[in-house]
DNA sequence: TCAACCAGTTGCATTTTGAAACCAGAGACT
DNA sequence: AGTCTCTGGTTTCAAAATGCAACTGGTTGA
């Protein structure tokens, strides 16, 4: 059934998950953007994932176990995709790509406060961010903080900022 | 020249540079398995890269500024491959690869055992082991303490011990 | 009834990957 | 001097992945 896997090196055994070009692209929108919906995914796409790449992205992740694919109630035809434990636990290894980013290459300010919030925070802000995405993903209950909306409100300020100074 | 960036977000600049199947193989390969030599990383690799695709990624890693190449004075045609300062900072991100291979993929004992020393090690020990590979890439002064040592010993320590349990 | 929205699929050209054979220069050994 | 091995790769060609654009079949709300 399963392809052989090349070796039993950790490193390699998670490369074989999620390296390529759009695997963790595809995690950080649903993550971090909180976009659940195939449409969504793909029209709000900063980096343009063509579709049929998408559709593809997305099968491999729930055969890998990190996403699930559920019902919208409010349309028939509307899939809720989620995100499962093993992808939730992903947050360190997004954030510690953020600060690489952010240290070695040419990323936009608007961009990367998300980043640079994260990396300050350190493990008790990815805890936090952790449970809620539990919350939001698993139907954990709902912690009082929301690191999203945080996130997601210095964005903004950053990004009304610049469009100001232009 | 370059060509255009997807987007300016620091994941997916990470993910141009790194996100294919190889050059973290690669990265790996040279930073614990302090293989500088083409050879060795094409014939003592785990996993079978190709000749064509290691010379590529190499060349690759160089242009992105992760890899440097300088002579060998013991071989006029050998080439030693050398971490930069940015290849070293990316020593906590292949920790939270490893972290997350050997919780939820199927890891083999003595591959993981280095990724769980430096789990359990912290932040502290990654410092210890940048420490030296400053030392080995970079010509900076040698540290008092060899984390590369530790953890081959400990690998070898597992692996003889399973050795004799078969 | 009809336009907009939904999650994808299909066809096709281009690019990347992978396996294997091959290469020319440099050292070592006899 | 001759030859064997080691050096860092290149070449060739088939197969797979990617990317773009058009398209599909069904759903929903006005």
């Amino acid at each position: 059934m399963d392809d052989a896997h090349r070796s039993s090196c950790p490193i390699n055994l998670t490369l074989e998950v999620l390296g390529d070009r759009w695997s963790l692209i595809v995690i950080r929108d649903i993550m971090f953007g909180n976009r659940r919906h195939f449409r969504e995914l793909l029209n709000r796409s900063e980096e343009g994932i063509a579709s049929n790449i998408l559709a593809a992205r997305l099968k491999r992740l729930m055969e890998a176990g990190l996403l699930t694919k559920g019902d919208d109630p409010s349309h028939q035809q509307k899939a809720i995709y989620s995100l499962t434990e093993p992808a939730i636990q992903l947050v360190p290894l997004l954030v510690q790509m953020g600060t690489w980013g952010r240290r070695h290459r040419p990323v936009s300010e608007e961009l990367s406060i998300r980043a640079q919030l994260l990396e300050e925070g350190g493990p008790s802000l990815w805890d936090a961010f952790m449970a809620e995405l539990r919350a939001l993903h698993l139907g954990a209950p709902a912690p009082k903080r929301s690191v999203l909306y945080e996130l997601q409100a210095a964005y903004e300020k950053v990004a009304a900022q610049r469009k100001a100074a232009r």
